[in-house]
DNA sequence: CATAGCCGCCTTTTT
DNA sequence: GGCGGCTATG
């Protein structure tokens, strides 16, 4: 097998391929290749003696780490090699042995709304105000302290202001809320398994025999506690091998830690690294763009994006009147595009915010061009995915309050409030869960006859699903959805439930597919592999549509025709990254990611005018499209320049112009900034800015000849 | 106890 | 402009 693969890489990708033993680094660059030398090295080691049931491949979401499974069969490599998310790792190693990580097997994995959820309850417990103490906030926190593997009781002793120790107390509550629910919410599961693995020397050493060579791509966007596992995995044979690019880091926000990628040689002072340069994706234009883009970060490794294809077309910067005109010049073009040969399938828009699909998908809409939206959680929110899910959970893991709470009376079966709060204050007074105080009904004094009929009607329906616990997880779906009473009250439900039954459609079909092709199938596990799917793992490449998706999805993906919409201060780069140095670079990063995806066509372009929370608003150019390095600026206006335009809001002429904080403006020496301050004081008027050298100047209006944009 | 309608909140990105 | 939560009403 060896020779055949040999000659289809390059030197560089050889050496990361064909280096077997020991730490290795790949540095790979967009278009690099990256993902060939992945499929290729598993395939190589396999080839070097390696049973493929020993190699763990960690990918960074499912939809990759199904992709790369199949490109390894593909090569006849894959059977029994581990290839998932550390997430999906951590549950099977947490399940596995859960006594020493001292966790109940059956957990109910929590995705963010059963998160928040249970901050909510935990907030209030500690008898705090929701608006001082958002748990959306407190959640962000509590997260950003587990992926530094910093638990309840570490935290408590380390706290020592107000508000930590505020946080301390909310913390520790919303651990004992998950506790007595048996629940682990995502980064429970990094910091747990991190834990087990780290305590256990023995659990950590049979981890490590199983798993005697970890590939680990996406480096650069692992955080600290991930980093940690990888550590204590490796640590007997020191076989790792760490695949990435730092200019590719989007996911500071969810505590991935740069420094991973960039200290690898100082973990593994042995390690081999192979950097991969040459860009086989993207035309020269293109790249060069990018580069010159991503040249504007400072705390960066200089690198080289080497162009093997010819220079190609101009990159295409386009400004709209507004986003509606934006979204129907996109597809206009596509059009076009698809007239002189085009796929639908190699065509992408990308966007900062989800909000921006929907004048995309009216377009689309309106000219009859056929796309799919790639979200995020979406479908796995949805009411009634959620209903049926909250049932199956309560079957597994009955402590499951949340899930309990939420289907009690979901189709209403007459359980109201005032009953749930004297179940709950049964269960508090015996110490059982709400599940068992339901389950003894009976013998709950304050609750009416009537009542305690319904919630024994309820818990015996329950009863009688479980003995399918063991069966097909699709087969049990389908019989919950129909005898919870969920698909009648659906079927009879208004119009705008109509979505609803093809949405549970397609959860049963999708159980099918977990049935037929999980290693070990069973209804826990699919729960808990279930929370960690999302939308954008059933994005399908094959099919002949536009496919519209955020600049963070498009990662580790290539189209043909790329489109970035929405080039606006405060939407890229986001207004909430202004006031930090670290996040304008993410942005530039991400939008550096979004470019870079690009084979052939790349089209950017912003509108004048957005709408915003239902308002139209105008807008100023993104400080980026002035650092792409094209001369020709918007060649393709699609009428006067946008500086002139400004015409209106100014003052009658011979007066000085006016300026206002936030404003983005042109100064021959310093470059573009934005306004942090106009003082008006008539013909002395002065303007504080700061400029994107990190120069803050304070300017007199009438000397500075600043102009707009 | 269920439902409809209203108010006020927030809204970046996602495993 | 969308959703959760609250209230008033049936």
């Amino acid at each position: 097998m060896q020779d055949a693969l040999y000659e289809q890489l390059t030197t560089s990708q050889r050496e990361a391929v064909f280096h077997i033993e020991g730490p290795l680094l790949v540095l790979a660059g967009p278009g690099s290749g990256k993902t060939r030398v992945i499929t290729y090295r598993i395939a190589a080691l396999i080839d070097a003696g390696v049973r493929p049931h020993n190699i763990c491949a960690i990918t960074f979401t499912n939809k990759a780490a199904s992709e790369m499974r199949q490109r390894a069969i593909t090569l006849g490599a894959s059977a029994g090699a581990h290839i998932s998310t550390f997430h999906s790792l951590c549950v099977r190693i947490l399940r596995r042995y859960a006594l020493q990580a001292g966790v109940r097997a059956g957990f109910s994995v929590y995705d963010e709304s059963d998160q928040t959820r249970c901050m909510k309850q935990a907030v209030k417990d500690c008898g705090l105000d929701a608006a001082n103490f958002s748990p959306a906030r407190m959640l962000e926190a509590v997260s950003a302290l587990k992926n530094n593997l910093v638990d309840a009781e570490a935290f408590k002793g380390q706290a020592d202001d107000f508000f930590s120790k505020t946080l301390a107390q909310i913390y520790s509550r919303y651990e004992r809320l998950l506790k007595e629910r048996n629940g682990l919410d995502f980064d429970d599961l990094l910091m747990k398994t991190a834990f087990l693995l780290e305590r256990h020397s023995d659990v950590c050493l049979e981890m490590g025999n199983r798993f005697s060579f970890l590939l680990i791509d996406e480096y650069q966007d692992t955080n600290h506690a991930q980093y940690r596992i990888a550590k204590a995995l490796v640590s007997g044979h020191n076989n790792i091998c760490a695949t990435g690019d730092p200019d590719q880091s989007i996911y500071r926000w969810r505590g991935a830690d740069i420094r991973n990628i960039l200290a690898f040689e100082k973990d593994w002072p042995d390690a081999v690294v192979v950097k991969l340069e040459e860009n086989f994706r993207s035309t020269g234009k293109i790249l060069a763009a990018a580069d010159k883009l991503i040249a504007f970060n400072k705390s960066r490794k200089e690198k080289k994006l080497l162009a093997t294809k010819p220079e190609g077309v101009d990159v295409d910067l386009s400004v709209f009147e507004d986003g509606t005109a934006e979204a129907q010049e996109v597809v206009q073009r596509i059009k076009e595009l698809t007239e002189q040969g085009a796929m639908l399938r190699e065509t992408a828009v990308f966007y900062r915010v989800n909000a921006m699909s929907r004048v995309l998908e009216e377009a689309f809409i309106r000219n009859k061009t056929p796309y799919q939206v790639v979200r995020g959680v979406e479908f796995y929110n949805r009411k009634e995915i959620r209903d049926v899910l909250a049932y199956l959970k309560v079957l597994v893991n009955p402590s499951d309050e949340v899930a309990l709470m939420r289907i009690i009376n979901t189709p209403a079966r007459g359980i109201g409030k005032t009953t749930i709060e004297r179940i709950r204050g049964y269960s508090g007074e015996n110490g059982i869960t709400l599940y068992e105080a339901c389950k003894r009904a009976e013998s709950i004094s304050d609750i009416s006859a009537a009542a305690r009929a319904k919630i024994t009607v309820f818990v015996s329906m329950m009863e009688q699903f479980k003995p399918d616990i063991d069966g097909r997880a699709a087969d049990l779906i389908a019989r919950v959805f129909c005898e919870s009473g969920l698909q009648s009250s659906l079927e009879m439900g208004a119009v705008k439930e109509q979505g609803a039954l093809e949405n549970v459609e397609e959860l049963i079909n999708a159980a099918v597919q977990y049935d037929a092709e999980a290693e070990d199938p069973s209804l826990l596990d699919y729960l808990q592999q279930v929370a960690l799917f999302s939308d954008a793992d059933s994005y399908d490449a094959s099919s002949e549509r536009v496919a519209l998706m955020t600049l963070h999805a498009a990662k580790g993906l290539e189209f043909e025709n790329v489109f970035i919409i929405g080039l606006e201060d405060g939407l890229l780069p986001h207004e909430r990254s202004f006031d930090d140095q670290e996040e304008m670079e993410e942005e530039r990063r991400l939008l550096f990611v979004g470019m870079t995806r690009a084979k052939t066509h790349l089209n950017i372009s912003w509108a004048r005018y957005r709408t915003f929370r239902g308002q139209m608003l105008r807008t100023i150019r993104s400080q980026f499209l002035d650092e792409l390095g094209i001369d020709a600026g918007e060649a393709h206006e699609q009428d006067e320049p946008y500086c002139v335009d400004d015409a209106d809001d100014q003052q009658e002429a011979g007066s000085l112009p006016r300026f206002v904080a936030g404003q983005a403006v042109r100064h021959e020496s310093f470059g573009i900034g934005r306004v942090k301050e106009y003082v008006d004081m008539g013909e002395n008027s002065v303007v504080i800015v700061r400029f994107n050298t990190g120069q803050i100047k304070t300017l007199m209006v009438k000397y500075a000849n600043l102009s707009k944009g």
